[in-house]
DNA sequence: ACCTGAACACCGTTCAAGT
DNA sequence: ACCTGAACACCGTTCAAGT
């Protein structure tokens, strides 16, 4: 027993169950030892999750990027939205820290990169770099959340919709009309769409010419 | 012993401890009853956690909001992430799904107004308030991970600099080049103006005249 | 060095019983 | 209707003991 493979063990939990469903005594169990025996290849828990991160930005191929850097820097964040959608759990696990992975840096170079060569320096380029991860994680942690439930019917509350009541048509008249539409008009949002405007704001306006 | 005093109790563990230190068995001690008697009179945790979240609006004044409807939206959004920022709390509790609190719609209702009277229609302006949301929860998110790790220094990392050795410098030029000035760099990000820009950007550029 | 067993101090929740 | 007690099936982690 490795710790290579308490790593993997730990991963197919996370992927197949989540985070919530990630303790040591499961992950012993299933890489066939004491909990205890754990301890002597991580630190704890919070270690063991920092490891099941690290490695897996190898597993996704780099993709093609166009030349031009206003492109760029939007397929790259699009790139980085497509690719943690499908790795939820990769995304529980950023949100409860510094966690990071060596193989993913080349995104944050692209980015800095491509924002340097449509003419920010280089510490505007490094913050627009946490503005676009913003809008990334942002979207990926409320459309789980969304997703969660819709698939728990018990609990569908259709935000902000069930919260208002007649009574409220003249002091909020936008979230009255929208009201019934909400849900429809959210799932027309288009992060692509979005991150283009974005992207136009932190460099300073649209693309010249 | 009713629902509001067990809410009070509750709330009251996740301002001093945070979402960690919450459970039904701690908040039925302080409460001075048995685990199972709170079941009566909330559903689940969950439920609970929805009801410390409901009514945490009306705590905060409704502010003075400048005229102009650029400056407004602004305005708004550095109000949500100001008021946020000193209730962590009610940050983990957000992230966890779609909870919300009535008392909170008119920051939603003036984000989409202002957005309207600067020439977005209502479904652009209802996107545009989503979009400003994630710049505002990853922050929110993010410095609140920084800040517990700079309190753990057993742990501190330095993202991304520890990851970096000499050999990537030909690789990652930029975010070599940025090494040891992460943090420096990190610390001058300005929500606000940021914001401004991706207000700019979602506006369809910067303001006219 | 690597692992086990027993223990400590916890969890959320169900179920049957009490008043 | 409201609450309790006992139980079930779990947690992360420490500590002393084994090989």
């Amino acid at each position: 027993m490795d710790p290579e493979q308490i790593v993997t063990v730990a991963r197919r939990i996370l992927e197949e169950e989540g985070l919530d469903a990630l303790s040591m005594r499961r992950v012993a169990k299933e890489v066939g030892a004491t909990p205890m025996a754990l301890y002597h290849h991580v630190r704890d828990k919070d270690e063991l999750l920092m490891l099941t991160l690290s490695g897996m930005a190898r597993t996704v191929p780099r993709p093609e990027l166009p030349e031009d850097p206003r492109e760029r820097l939007l397929a790259v964040a699009v790139h980085m939205y497509r690719t943690l959608r499908r790795m939820p759990w990769v995304v529980q696990v950023l949100g409860l820290g510094d966690l990071a992975d060596k193989g993913a840096l080349w995104v944050m170079e692209e980015v800095i990169d491509s924002a340097m060569a449509c003419g920010l320096d280089a510490d505007d380029a490094a913050r627009a770099y946490r503005t676009i991860w913003h809008c990334v994680y942002g979207e990926l942690v409320f459309r789980a959340a969304a997703e969660r439930r819709a698939q728990d019917p018990d609990r569908t509350r259709n935000f902000p919709d069930a919260l208002l009541t007649e009574a409220d048509a003249e002091e909020l008249p936008h979230l009255t009309a929208l009201s019934g539409r909400w849900m429809e008009v959210m799932e027309s949002y288009d992060l692509e769409a979005q991150l283009r405007k974005v992207i136009d704001g932190l460099l300073g306006g649209p693309a010249a010419q």
